[in-house]
DNA sequence: TTGTAGGCGTTATCAT
DNA sequence: ATGATAACGCCTACAA
């Protein structure tokens, strides 16, 4: 019996005639008839019950240990009705924004024994509600979603899936309870008070066109900063690109017409493809025009010259949504806004104002 | 009767006394006694079974939808011991060629009805096991691990979860089956053969010393390029970094007294790192020295000046993972080693050498 | 301290 | 074409 009992997982060629490898996971049955206990003892001992003899749970511990058995999250998920899963859907992965603030999230999770599902939504709002289903398919406890631009599209499918949902820099804030967002008014406003305090007068605005709260948010910091200095803000100094650098190319081009002397990005990717137009364009920069950016991606400080940037805390953004996250799915309240601080890091991009105005 | 099974999923408020919200997701059968037949009946309905009555099929669908119904893939998983989930292991998100590779993991991934569990490993060989028990435990049908740093530790957790497991751009190929590969030996032959024709011989390497056999392939490709134009290999212009800007900085400062003409780059990261370095010391690229990277990063193409890379298709190589693995966990086989091209994109670092020999 | 008996929400295997 | 019934692997009463 103990023979039979040992089956043939560490490897052994399966029988003849029996074509069927993989001889099947072992259960906690498995372990419970190995150290001659019944089963439900196992599960004490495996978690860790004091309802257990002490020497048994060391003994049964340690079959479990030797036999490599894993306990099946998705029977105990079945069960408990708890996964100990989230869901995790940003626009993409491959945008450096993003992925740090996965970065922490995943650390966070993984922390407080949680797994997480990512999924691209590539900002297709009809992949976004496939994904969530998928979600709401696994049973996960709850989800985060990173800057959303269909952030309205959750309020039904939240109502149905009864899970707690947190969202970083979404693009609709007014519409969800619980959210984690960057200083956009303050920030802004701080890049372009620097380079109002600079000299310059004809600034330029870059934005988001997809940004929707975020760049309106950064696009009234801007303004603010411009009026407090009685500046007027002309319309022809304001354009959109997509947050990426390509884009960015091409609303820069268009910008140049009016003469800027410095130009406010929505963001890194959009500074380093302005960045690269005004070189095209002959313009050095800061000497002949300075540029700020928004996030303080890895490159900034490499880039030629290093970007003056304003710095948003991804990782720790990422941490602080999943920490509220936890809270929510514990049962206990969370702070609905977190509102984190952005810092303004004045690099060799921006300069005062010289000539050429 | 039908008043009782109405139950109150549409957030009415809960009864007197009643102080548990979240009525309970509907299950199949409460669909079924809604529908008046059985829960089998509304399981094929739902998965599309020839076996029921088309008209019967489109009221069950009706009202599951209508419902919002969503089967637990938890339970399902449990009992067709399949649970359509992968494992995607990264050293970290935050590094923009494994997000790159993971956004393409993840799309074909989704593509194929599989949810994928994003963990990070921080090069934490501690950490990374722990990941690859959660995984097991949440019985993920296979795994895909990105630019291991420890992948001779699989070994023995492969043999025990049975489950088919796919590198990309692994450090210790030999002890894997099924990997997938950049040509690292060709595209660093391309990059340093470049700069031989250009004119120059006294060319660097600043490698990655975490970057194992990726690290072993490029420099032996360096060598070869430089060793089939006769140009001596000399072991003061060869240091290692550890594939970030800062780390390179460092070994650039140090590279600078043996005064190169033209450096080779282990990854974009690194040349990032490099090129900062050399700018400190008053050095013009690509009119003092030349600089590649390796990798082809969505900044490259951005930098001052563009920079001459080794293009590696990451998305398409995630792609390409995830469809070897698909293969595998179908029990097909699979191509074992899947080795891709890699691309010279010359750009403007480079250039013809000048006097400064 | 331990064992017995459900049940979690599906799919699979039989009947009918 | 449909319905009973039995798993799947675990946890949680409750009983002993």
């Amino acid at each position: 019996m103990a023979e039979k009992d040992r089956g043939n997982a560490a490897g052994v060629a399966p029988a003849q005639g029996a074509p069927r490898r993989s001889p099947r996971q072992l259960s906690i049955k498995d372990i419970a008839r190995i150290a001659r206990v019944s089963h439900p003892t196992v599960s004490r001992a495996l978690q860790n019950s004091p309802l257990v003899n002490a020497k048994t749970a060391e003994k049964i511990r340690r079959i479990a240990d030797e036999a490599g058995y894993r306990a099946s999250a998705v029977a105990r998920g079945l069960v408990t009705r708890r996964t100990r899963t989230i869901g995790l859907v940003v626009t993409t992965v491959a945008d450096p924004f993003a992925s740090e603030v996965v970065c922490g999230v995943e650390q966070t999770a993984n922390d407080h024994g949680y797994s997480v599902f990512l999924a691209d939504s590539n900002a297709d709002p009809e992949r976004e509600r496939k994904v969530v289903q998928a979600f709401a398919e696994r049973r996960v406890d709850g989800i985060l979603v990173t800057s959303s631009r269909v952030g309205a599209l959750y309020l039904p499918m939240l109502a149905q899936m009864q899970v707690p949902i947190v969202l970083v820099n979404d693009q609709y804030p007014g519409a969800f309870v619980h959210s984690v967002m960057i200083a956009n008014f303050e920030g802004m406003r701080a890049a372009a008070g620097h380079l109002v305090e600079l000299g310059h007068r004809r600034i330029a605005y870059l934005g988001d066109q997809f940004g929707y709260q975020s760049d309106a948010e950064r696009l009234a910091g801007f303004r603010a900063a411009l009026e407090s200095a009685s500046i007027p803000v002309r319309s022809q100094l304001i354009a959109h690109g997509d947050g990426k650098p390509e884009a960015a190319m091409a609303a820069m081009k268009a910008l140049l017409a009016a003469r800027p002397t410095a130009i406010c990005c929505y963001n890194d990717m959009t500074a380093l493809g302005a960045t690269h137009q005004l070189r095209a364009h002959g313009l050095r920069v800061p000497k002949d025009i300075s540029v700020t950016g928004f996030d303080d991606l890895f490159f900034a400080a490499y880039l030629e010259p290093p970007l003056t940037t304003v710095r948003q805390p991804m990782r720790r953004m990422g941490q602080l949504a999943m920490e509220s996250l936890l809270r929510l799915m514990s049962g206990e309240e969370s702070v609905p806004q977190i509102r984190v601080d952005a810092e303004l890091v004045v690099r060799a991009s921006t300069a005062r104002m010289s000539g050429r105005g």
